[in-house]
DNA sequence: GTAATACTGAACCATATGGTTTCTTATACA
DNA sequence: TGTATAAGAAACCATATGGTTCAGTATTAC
């Protein structure tokens, strides 16, 4: 179906969710195990495993194993592109205002202007 | 399964396919019918409706129906809520790297004061 | 009045998602 | 050496998602 071209969808899909989401405020706290992190959220090894997955090919954290427990903690990248967007998008958005602003400034301007003439 | 108890999975996961992020961009640019926004995506009119209904259900955009045709505009809201979770995110994520930074000037400025007993 | 247009709703389809259980493997610990 | 622990793989399950087709309704155009 989708195949994605767009690295967005899978970051921002990775987003969407707020378990992975509460994992990754749980990491800027503290690096954290996989059993860790499956105890906070109340969930099985297997179920966290596969969130954890999800972040890491997204590229938001990182996994290290030592022993027989892998450590996650945050990866390189914040969300630099994603915010980037939202961001450009923001300014499409005000951009689109603004000229319904400007153009209500012009209705008013002309409003007044026919008040004007007729005193 | 995910009963949405939190509003930012809905607008998150709007924002994770690339067809609606598009329709927020083209309506950024003018106003179109559920037609026009089908075409441009190459798309059935139903496929379409439904993006429709998912941005219009988040509050990303708005239609209104004269005659047989429903326009659709940009919402009032932009991505406000949603921009203010990942900017408070990338502080954390800030906050976390500044930390280690803090311990690796530390452990620099000891291992300095080692280098300086050896001497 | 008839035909074309624009949307809407319902049913359907394939695949994705978020979770589970069950079984294996590797490691740590007594 | 034997047992408990941490993780991983595989299969399975219910529901969600992104799309389609098909049929119906309302509106516009000729």
């Amino acid at each position: 179906m989708v195949q994605y071209y767009n690295r967005l969808d899978a970051s921002f899909g990775a987003l969407a969710d707020a378990t992975r989401r509460g994992v990754l405020v749980q990491l800027a706290q503290a690096d954290a195990s996989i059993s860790d992190l499956a105890n906070t959220f109340r969930m099985t090894l297997t179920g966290m495993k596969k969130h954890v997955s999800i972040l890491e090919d997204v590229g938001l954290i990182t996994t290290t194993k030592v022993g027989r427990v892998r450590t996650c903690r945050l990866g390189a990248r914040a969300f630099d592109d994603e915010a980037k967007w939202l961001e450009s998008y923001r300014q499409l958005w005000a951009a689109r205002f603004d000229a319904l602003d400007s153009v209500l400034e012009e209705l008013k301007a002309k409003d007044q202007n026919s008040e004007r003439q007729k005193r």
